[in-house]
DNA sequence: TAGACCATTTTGGTATACCAACTGAGGCTG
DNA sequence: CAGCCTCAGTTGGTATACCAAAATGGTCTA
């Protein structure tokens, strides 16, 4: 399984990171040629990414063609809510834990939470602030929540990377609202209040859901239309 | 993607009706020669249930021997607890359907959940009352909720149910509760309150996941033993 | 010149042969 | 008789050849 899991991880950054844009055409052959192996655990990786909605199909039953799935308006927004949803679930186990281990936890999410709020003032580069979001949301959710839960999130929270990346500027304005609802969430599991860090954790990707609806209303569908401006200079390839 | 279709639902029907015990082992090329296939179909079935949580994997990474999931306490607690989310998302949306919308479905919720309760009274069929009571959720997941959520929907639940046939008898004595608590999310979205047709949702689960972990406890974690118990006379096979 | 039609190419799906790693049982040895 | 070792069988992974259907692009005709 190590060789699909290759390919599944690269072509997955290579989407997330939208070096290959929504909407580009991802065929089974091109992946092939470029990653050097054969079709089958190519095959494999890019149904995996299908199943998980990395990748879509277009074009009736029978013969499908493979295009990175498009990002649009109600897809973001209900990316944002299931994985609401997920840590929220997530939130309410932590909170839930034995008070020691909850502390340790509290700690840990606290000394994150203070590092995004310096990088915020201290006006630091997104891919750095992105990170420690990624990492707040991780620390309470990876080790905490079952399996089935992690899975789920590791499954679908990069999904909705895709969009925050596509709307960094705009949605960097936007976080000392969120190290503040951090801050509800981090509390309300030091409370040991299963329901209200459930609300609180809902709550943050609530927000984080309208006001990225807000922003691609009003700055349109990007990405989709990406795909069309090709034939520019030497970008690197923006499609398989 | 029809064989591979043909394939993964026959599997995953034997396995969540419970003909392919929990622990069972699924190689591929039992499956093959029942499926009168050649390995690569059936192998990318194989894929998708692993990754669903159908099956699962035992052995270390290189060689991975597959076998039907065991059900376990906290599995299917987790499992609960994931459908009720997804599940009160999906309501979330049907209270905030505009008003004839869900006027409309407001109308077939209650028509199943009156059948429900008559088919209870008059003790029918566990079969029919598992039917009813799946028709009663679908109706406010399908075609209401995103495509993701009814996708996760469609592909989680079924697990649920494996949990939910195997403890059916016990389970049934709580049909009253869970059809007053049915009246709760049909009224939440009647009123078309977003917020307590959530709540209702997830409480409904909830509880359905502590009576099944009350269930687990008091019988022991049913399926798993039940592999070792072969040799017996005239079953079909139970395993691939 | 515009439109329709046909051949070529490209696509994903399927069957199959080969491979390395692990399992387990049997025999051999002390 | 116990323990170890070897070897065959089984498993999942990979590469590859073949196939049908659909998109594509060019040409021929009205």
């Amino acid at each position: 399984m190590d060789n699909v899991s290759r390919v599944y991880h690269e072509l997955r950054e290579l989407i997330v990171a939208g070096q290959l844009p929504p909407g580009a055409r991802v065929a089974e052959r091109a992946v092939v040629a470029r990653m050097g192996l054969s079709r089958t655990p190519v095959r494999s990786a890019l149904h995996r990414l299908q199943q998980e909605g990395f990748i879509g199909s277009v074009g009736r039953a029978g013969d499908q063609r493979l295009i990175v799935t498009p990002l649009t308006r109600g897809d973001g927004r209900e990316l944002f809510l299931i994985v609401g949803h997920l840590e929220g679930l997530a939130a309410r186990e932590a909170a839930s834990l034995p008070a020691d281990a909850r502390k340790e936890l509290v700690k840990r999410l606290r000394a994150v939470n203070r590092e995004l709020a310096v990088a915020s003032r201290t006006k630091a580069s997104p891919a750095r602030l992105f990170d420690l979001d990624l990492e707040f949301h991780e620390t309470y959710v990876e080790g905490v929540a079952g399996p089935r839960v992690v899975a789920l999130h590791r499954a679908i929270k990069p999904q909705s990377e895709r969009y925050a990346r596509l709307y960094v500027n705009v949605l960097l304005d936007e976080l000392p609202t969120s190290v503040k609802e951090h801050e509800m969430i981090t509390s309300a599991i030091a409370k040991g209040n299963p329901v209200a860090a459930q609300h609180a954790a809902e709550t943050n990707w609530h927000n984080a859901a309208a006001r990225l609806a807000a922003v691609i209303a009003e700055h349109g569908e990007r990405g989709i239309w990406h795909v069309l401006g090709e034939g520019r200079e030497g970008r690197e390839r923006r499609s398989l």
